[in-house]
DNA sequence: ATGTCCTTACCTTAAGGA
């Protein structure tokens, strides 16, 4: 089972590169952050024809995610809970059934800038609140894949210039400890697990020619729960993706397990 | 280098978010 994560920054915008994307890499399961639309507007036939079931969590202008996969899906679950009062769409869960069932869960987490500020305080109120759901999940001891858009560089070696964001929420010791946090259920970091070394990015800005000077860090991330590691074959970083036509900021990373 | 892209709205241009 092949599960990758993609923040398109846009569904509008990527209706031509996601779909090609998809053709060449075969995900069976992919979890997308920033599809910026409502559920009604998403453009589900382009991924229906192409052999997937579509479960969207949008909203309007920011945010919202979905789960597209070739194989069925049960239980699906919209919002992060802890809090009946958010209202952003960054959370959506679903049961995959392949050989081995595996609960995935997709997550578009706060940026959380300017810092300090009210922002912040959301970005780590909502990681509490997902080591919480996290904690919980756990239990069932089933294969869980936590994948998405984390907005944390988990360490120095995850940026091309880790003192650009000493200060930046995506960096600060708050974020970067609440981060440690999750692992410390016995999660592990897929990408880590199998690839130590520094230079592997997820994201590079769209500003100041990022791409070009490979000024770029890892903030998108698969974290598996101890019976999902226990599946893993491979995981990669689809970098090439940035370099195509009309790109994402970001770019696809995936998992394969033996599910 | 306040250098880009995406979305929405008070829509031929600016603003908010990232």
């Amino acid at each position: 089972m092949k599960i990758a994560t993609f923040n398109i920054n846009g569904i509008k915008a990527r209706i031509e590169a996601l779909p090609a994307w998809l053709r060449q890499a075969e995900p069976d399961v992919v979890c997308l952050q920033e599809i910026k639309s409502v559920d009604g507007n998403f453009p589900r036939e382009v991924f229906e024809d192409m052999g997937y079931r579509v479960e969207t969590h949008g909203q309007k202008s920011f945010n919202g995610v979905a789960i597209l996969s070739r194989l069925p899906l049960e239980d699906v679950r919209r919002g992060l809970p802890g809090d009946e009062a958010d209202e952003h769409a960054r959370w959506i869960e679903a049961t995959v059934i392949g050989k081995t069932a595996v609960r995935v869960c997709g997550l578009y987490l706060p940026n959380g800038n300017p810092a300090p500020g009210p922002k912040y305080d959301y970005k780590l109120a909502w990681m509490a609140r997902m080591l919480a759901h996290a904690r919980t999940l756990m239990q069932s001891e089933e294969p869980l894949v936590f994948c998405g858009d984390y907005n944390v560089i988990p360490q120095a070696e995850d940026a091309a210039k880790p003192e650009a964001w000493v200060t930046d929420a995506l960096a600060l010791p708050e974020s970067r400890a609440a981060f440690r946090r999750l692992l410390a259920l016995g999660l592990t970091d897929a990408f880590r697990a199998r690839n130590q070394a520094p230079g592997h990015y997820s994201f590079w800005d769209f500003q100041a020619g990022a791409w070009e000077r490979n000024n770029g860090i890892r903030i998108d991330h698969l974290l598996l729960s101890p019976q999902a590691a226990d599946l893993l074959e491979d995981s990669q970083i689809d970098k090439a993706v940035r370099g195509g036509d009309k790109p994402s900021d970001h770019v696809p990373v995936w998992i394969r397990l033996a599910a």
